[in-house]
DNA sequence: CTATCTGCAAACCGTTTGCAGCGTT
DNA sequence: AACGCTGCAAACGGTTTGCAGATAG
């Protein structure tokens, strides 16, 4: 098995499973450290396929164990995608929302705009107790626009 | 087969398959008026059992079909749950975003609050085109509320 | 040493496709 | 009468479960 260096972001996942009671094993190690360093977001057969480079024999099973594991302890977010399929990537900070490239799966996370009032304006309206809201923007990143005029 | 009045959005619907080529029938005219007329969003399997009991030999498949032609045609739109499956729910007028109750997924339009500024904002600032967006309430409607207190 | 974790195989569930017969137009 | 539509059955792809052996603690 390749000995990597881990990101910080990694390792601290990694204790985070530890303290949680969850064993640190090779697979674990790889799964971790593939989503915890992605700038994309990624579908269990992309973290599957990616970890397969580091322990050529981890079973896809895993990863989806591993996954709900992750997403358990917050250190991961799903992502809905238009088909209906979802990926996941490295939750956030506090609450914010996500900026999705559409070509190639590149997504940041920006400060959301302040919804507080939106959400009390409804509930009073319509009589609605509003627990949660979900805003994601899908375009183009700098990048992939560069490679469309090529 | 029950005959029953159909809703002005019903018979607007069936218009529109037909103007598009396509044939009216006995159980697209079940599944039309299912979600012509719910104010729930409403799962494929949903719609086929509440199709079954107007058509009692509808298939699952019938089902899978119109929706996609219904979806084509704009005139219902796919909504995202939390678990990664997915629901239908009439087409709003023009650009309006969704309140729904996770008690009962019943659902309701509200007009936007205008992102354009948020989206011309992030355009600028991470050099991103922004093409679409995507925001959901979650919340309790009154209805459910009050039930939880019976 | 023990309980957890792993990978395989098989089950599972929602969705799609192939096909022969039916029904709208 | 012709072609689109239907329902069935079977295929399909992503996800979950059962299990015996491997391994972290």
């Amino acid at each position: 098995m390749a000995t990597k260096k881990l990101s910080d972001r990694a390792r601290e996942w990694l204790t985070r499973l530890q303290d949680s009671g969850y064993r640190l094993t090779g697979p674990r190690r790889a799964i971790v450290q593939i989503l915890a360093d992605s700038e994309h977001t990624l579908s269990p057969t992309q973290v599957f396929l990616a970890a397969r480079n580091t322990d050529a024999n981890i079973g896809l099973v895993t990863v989806y164990r591993t996954l709900d594991k992750l997403e358990e302890l917050g250190l991961i977010q799903r992502v809905h995608e238009n088909n209906g399929c979802h990926t996941y990537i490295a939750a956030p900070i506090g609450h914010q929302h996500l900026l999705i490239c559409q070509e190639c799966n590149r997504a940041e996370y920006f400060a959301g705009e302040d919804l507080g009032p939106l959400m009390a304006r409804l509930g009073t309206e319509r009589g609605y107790r509003i627990n949660d809201h979900w805003l994601q923007l899908f375009g183009t990143c700098p990048d992939c626009q560069a490679k469309k005029h090529s």
